[in-house]
Order: structure tokens, then sequence, then C-alpha cells
RNA sequence: GGCGCGAUAGCAAAGCGGUUAUGCCGCGGCCUGCAAAGCCGUUUAGACCAGUUCGACUCUGGUUCGCGCCUCCA
């Protein structure tokens, strides 16, 4: 019975798909204009998981993650870079699609693009100003008309009293309310536009998610998630939108994942302690920073730094240490007590850090009894959280190897072998602390000896 | 100011009203030519103050500290 924290209750909930046997969930996902950071590998990482639990209890999964790929900060860019809004949103597309494999991140089923979705948000925005939900300002922008939806702050826990007593909000004249916000903005200089009932203009940010989660998952769908922070406003006003315009509930599972942390700070790009994932990736390896987020609670904070992640490189080290030599298939027994313990956890609101417990007890049964069904199972269930999926050698061998090539490391590994026949134990030393000072590791075994990257 | 979250051992991170979380690091031992890996053992917990209870890290209240949202943000 899996259990999931609802932003919407504040408590954890039974889950229950709406059709028996099947799920659609909607991400959040990147506004392209830049590299994604750990922040955003994060958000990927979690509903990566998210989803490959559900399919491997058996459910069927709709899993859409849009693209924004018309915003601000897009059009900003392009002009500063001088190119063309469509040539910068496929590079950081491509970018994203790159880092995103190698984090062990399975492509959604389904991955729109806000441009692709304009006609649709303009009818939306027809219905919300029909309905009297919306209105077209003074100023040629459309607005979303917050006292019109009694609900409004239901997931985010805000009155509009509360919100509109705080000074931060600034004040638009051509607003109703300092609460409203854009759905459509009217065209400016230098900007892209589409053609609409309120002349030329582009959406405003909100409405596209509601858009697209309607159009590809149905008006009324499972589970929306993305980060904390999109909770207020953005998720806010996605349900304002949606339940305006469609009469119904828009979703029944809210998620949102927690921060990434730098030095107990949010990581953002705004603070700008921002580490993009490439430069994360040319330190440690992708799988690490997987294992990294996945060793803590999605909703939790995730402080990074380099000690967190040496830390995460030597656990996960031990996982494949486990295996080497192993030659298994991975296969999950699911009558095993292991499994009852892992999909216990992962049942309870996707508790990985006590999934991952469990892979460390396994790890620790096969090393004692070598027996080949834990190491099965080991892979078996570390492969529903996308880890371990490596053959063991690949995985210890891949660090830096200060520009040695394979052959070379083995010369030395035979001649140190030959040095130790003549029990010239001196010169096998030599050679050892000659690798070692270059990142090897040679480790002597009852069946010879193997070298693995510091 | 409004709303919300958190405080667990050297570090990281979970569950749980009474029974070893787990990983890294440290220490002792076994194994090894020496190591490494592994195995066994082991040192460090539950911010603070009250209350409930036979019993609280776990529930309740308060205090202190930290963080987030209220503006673009995953």
């Amino acid at each position: 019975m899996l259990k999931i924290y609802n932003t919407l209750a504040r408590e954890k909930q039974i889950f229950i798909p709406m059709v028996a046997g099947k799920v659609s969930m909607y991400v959040c996902g990147m506004t392209v204009y830049d590299f994604c950071h750990l922040g955003h590998a994060r958000v990927m990482v979690v509903f990566d998981m998210v989803s490959r639990w559900l399919r491997s209890s058996g459910l069927d999964v709709t899993y859409v993650r849009n693209i924004t790929d018309i915003d601000d900060k897009i059009i900003k860019r392009a002009n500063e870079n001088g190119e063309d809004i469509s040539v910068l949103t496929q590079r950081f597309i491509d970018a994203m699609d790159e880092d995103s494999a190698l984090l062990g991140v399975l492509r959604p089923d389904i991955e729109p693009r806000a441009t692709a979705h304009v006609d649709g948000m303009i009818d939306m925005i027809s219905a919300l100003i029909s309905k009297g939900h919306a209105y077209h300002a003074e100023n040629g922008d459309v607005f979303y008309s917050v006292n019109s939806f009694a609900k409004y702050g239901k997931l985010s826990g805000k009155s509009l009293e509360d919100l509109r007593a705080g000074e931060r909000v600034e004040v638009d004249t051509f607003k109703r309310d300092p609460m409203d916000f854009v759905l459509w903005k009217s065209v400016k200089p230098n900007e892209p536009s589409w053609d609409s009932p309120w002349g030329k203009g582009r959406p405003g940010w909100h409405i596209e998610c509601s858009v697209m989660g309607a159009c590809h998952l149905g008006k009324h769908f499972d589970i929306h998630g993305g980060g904390q922070d999109l909770q207020f406003p953005h998720h806010e006003n996605e349900i304002a939108q949606s339940e305006a315009a469609n009469d119904c509930t828009f979703v029944n599972y809210w998620m949102h994942n927690g921060f990434v942390r730098v030095d107990d700070e949010k990581m953002s790009k705004s603070l700008g302690n921002f580490f993009t994932i490439r430069d994360v990736l040319k330190k440690y390896d992708a799988e690490v920073v997987r294992f990294f987020i996945l060793r803590a609670h999605y909703r939790s904070p995730l402080n990074y730094s380099d000690k967190h992640l040496d830390d995460a490189k030597q656990a996960l080290t031990r996982l494949y240490t486990a295996l080497r030599g192993a030659d298994v298939v991975a296969k999950v027994d699911e009558t095993a007590a292991t499994y009852e313990a892992f999909k216990a956890a992962m049942d309870d609101d996707f508790n990985t850090p006590e999934a991952v417990a469990v892979l460390f007890d396994l790890a620790n049964t096969f090393n004692k009894s070598g027996d080949l069904a834990a190491a099965s199972q080991l892979k078996g269930l570390a492969n529903i959280l996308g880890l371990l999926e490596r053959s063991p050698e690949v995985f210890m061998q891949g660090g830096s190897t200060d520009g040695l090539d394979v052959s070379a490391i083995e010369a030395k590994i035979t001649a140190r072998v030959e040095a130790k026949k003549a029990k010239d134990f001196a010169e096998a030393d030599r050679i050892r602390q000659e690798l070692s000072a270059q990142g090897i590791v040679l480790e002597d075994g009852p069946h010879g000896t193997t070298w693995r990257s510091a």
C-alpha cells in the first residue's frame, strides 16, 4: 500500500489512482536558457525514482515533464547572445538530455514544450475571461483575478489577506488586486509573439503547465510534482487556473522535493551558489551523484559538498565491491524478506534512505555467505532505483588513472607478480606504491591481483 | 511581519513509545609476505526545559537556534 506525502493535505495519504492500475504524473521541468544545476538534477532523479517505483509496483505510468522554452530569461539570454531563441533553447535541451542520461534518468513519456501549446493556452485564457476569472487590462496584459477563486491559497496554506499584507508585493496599477498574476503579456519590442484575441503577445508562465497537463493527462490527473519553490506561486496558480477553467479538481496528489543546499543555503540561480551538473560530473561519477541524491529522503534538504560526495562514493563503492567478480544477473525475489523491507520503505513515501539500507544489508549478507541469491537480489533491488547497473569493474576502474592505460597497469601487475614469486617483496611493494601514487589500488586475492581506481 | 519545515552520534542519514537502522571516518582483532577488500568487535546520539507514560530520541507544550516560501527560481 503506497503512501505519498500530499502537500495539499500536509500528510501522507494512501495513493489511490483515479483509474485502477494507471498513474498520470506531471512534473514541472526546466526553463532552458542555461545548463542544469544540481537542484535540477535532484528533481530529475527524484521523479525518475518515483516513476520507476510506480512501474515496478505494476502500475502503468504516463509521465509528463514539460520544457519551458519561452520566458523572460530565455528572451533576455538570447538577446544577449545575439542568437535565435529556438537555437538557444535547443542547445540547452540537448545539454539537459545529456546530463539526465548520465544520471540514469529515464526519458519521461512526454516532454511537451510550451511554444507548442500556445493555442491551448489562448483557449484556456479565453475560457477564464468568459467565466469572469480573468480580465484584459488597460496595458494589454490579461490577468487572473485571484478574488474570483475562493480556494486560492489552499496548496500553499496562504491567505490572500496575508499575502497582500506582505510589503514585498510590487504594486502594479493595471492589476485589480496586487496578487493577480499575468496570463498573457502583450508584445514588447524585440520579443517573440503570437496572435491572440488580445493582440500580439506571449503567455505568462503559470498557464503553460495547466494547459500541458490537461492536454496530455486530462483535466484531472493523479500526481503533480516539482521543486518546493514552485509550491507558491506557480502551483497555487496552476490550481486556480485549471479548476476555474475546467470546473473540476486539477490534481489529487501534489509532491514537492526539497532543495539542494550549499553551506545550508538554498542552491539557486539568484544566489549564484549553484554548481552545474556537468561541473560536478567532471569530478564525480554520475552514479555517485545519483546515489548521493537517493541516499536522502526526497523531501529533506540535501547539502552539497565535496566531502559528502566523497562519502557517497565510498558507500557506493562498497556495494560495487561486494558484487565484484560475482557474475550475477539482477533478479528480484519478491518472496524474500529483503524485498518486503525494500517495498515497505519505498511504499512509505519513497523512503529511499531506508531502501538503500536494505542494499547494504544484502551486501553484507553476500560478503559473509557468498550466497548468489543475495547478490542477485542486491543488484535487482538496486536496479529499481537506477543503481548498480554497470559492471563492478567498469565502475571501480572508471576513476582517474592519471593517464595510465589498462595495458600499462596490467604490465606493472605482471611484473609485481613475478617479483612476488621471487620473494622480492621490496620490489613488489615498490610497484604497488608507484601505482598507488597514480591513483591505482592493487588488491591481491585468492584468484590473483586486481586493480581499481582509488 | 504572515505561513511552513527542521534540530539524531566525528560526518551524512532513517525508522521506531520499550528490541543493532544504514553508510563514511576512528579504534581493536581475524585474514594477508605487507596491504587492500571482507568479516568480527567497538567508541561517539537524539538542541534545551517541562509534561503525558510503567517507560520518550519517538507524543504534548514552551524555549533557543537554523532553513524555506511570501519576487524569478527545481
